[in-house]
DNA sequence: CATAACTCCGTAAGCACTTACGTTGATTCG
DNA sequence: CGAATCAACGTAAGTGCTTACGGAGTTATG
């Protein structure tokens, strides 16, 4: 599992790369939401793309450091930082729409190819959250507590 | 999918923790092979695993750190490293099967509550061989090559 | 039989996350 | 209204892999 998603990342990689586009996965979740949903505070993103608020700083940091946004703090909580796309990072961002609707498109086709193994890890996901692995093998193996 | 990946080696680290197991998530592979299939050397591991011989050779260096196991250089050829248990190593591999027997047989029943999710990532495994993201990408939005 | 090509294995650094922990504001409440 | 609690955010370090690279030993070839 760890090694597909492993693999799916090198490829989408390649896919950038290979149109000369300097870019990191973990922006596109940064991005796609900024541009879609304007300016947002780091845990804002953070609970709209289910990462931890650490995920999305770091993230924030290179994206920084590419100039791609920027930030604000909120002046009605001095806690917060919103941060904004850049007019390059709004450039950015609208020249790799395409792509990134293409990439989304591509998804969708695997996934019907491979009958939806997305879903299937959602059912995945489902059968953890009504019961535990913990709990399951404590079921199984009962041994501590 | 790389965060539920993330959460099961969670749930499964904490079945070892709740039993007061000092564990690692990356010495399963090479202990259960070891243990099976008796001394290996590092790339036979890695590919038995199918990960790099790298990701081997740093569970190797945990594993030694640990006491579990051990290497000797072939004589017949003086790259190769033979990774055997060291009898700490044998008993605490004896130890853990019960541990690992239920956890897979959890694993197991998961999938099948959950409609196989795993034969669903094969084929998706699959559709990338078939025809990798690039391509596929590519022959939606032509730009480059 | 020297040298080129290949194999085994190691270290360093990167990736995209996570947990642990601390700092600085905002909010609550007795 | 001051103290305790809570929320937003940052850095440091860890996880389990990967690629990049290099050294040292083995095999093939002209």
């Amino acid at each position: 599992m760890r090694r597909l998603s492993e693999r799916i990342d090198r490829e989408a990689n390649a896919v950038y790369a290979a149109r000369g586009i300097d870019f990191e996965q973990r922006w596109y979740g940064t991005l796609s939401l900024l541009d879609e949903r304007g300016p947002l505070s780091v845990t804002e993103i953070a609970r709209a793309l289910n990462i931890t608020h650490v995920a999305v700083s770091q993230a924030r940091r290179s994206l920084t450091a590419a100039g791609l946004i920027a930030s604000t703090l909120d002046p009605a909580d001095g806690r917060r930082r919103t941060l904004h796309l850049t007019d390059a990072g709004a450039a950015f961002v609208a020249r790799l729409w395409p792509l990134w609707d293409a990439l989304n498109a591509v998804g969708d086709a695997i996934n019907r190819e491979a009958a939806d193994p997305s879903a299937a890890l959602d059912r995945l996901e489902g059968a953890l959250d009504r019961m535990s692995l913990s709990e399951r093998v404590e079921r199984l193996l009962p041994r501590s507590i």
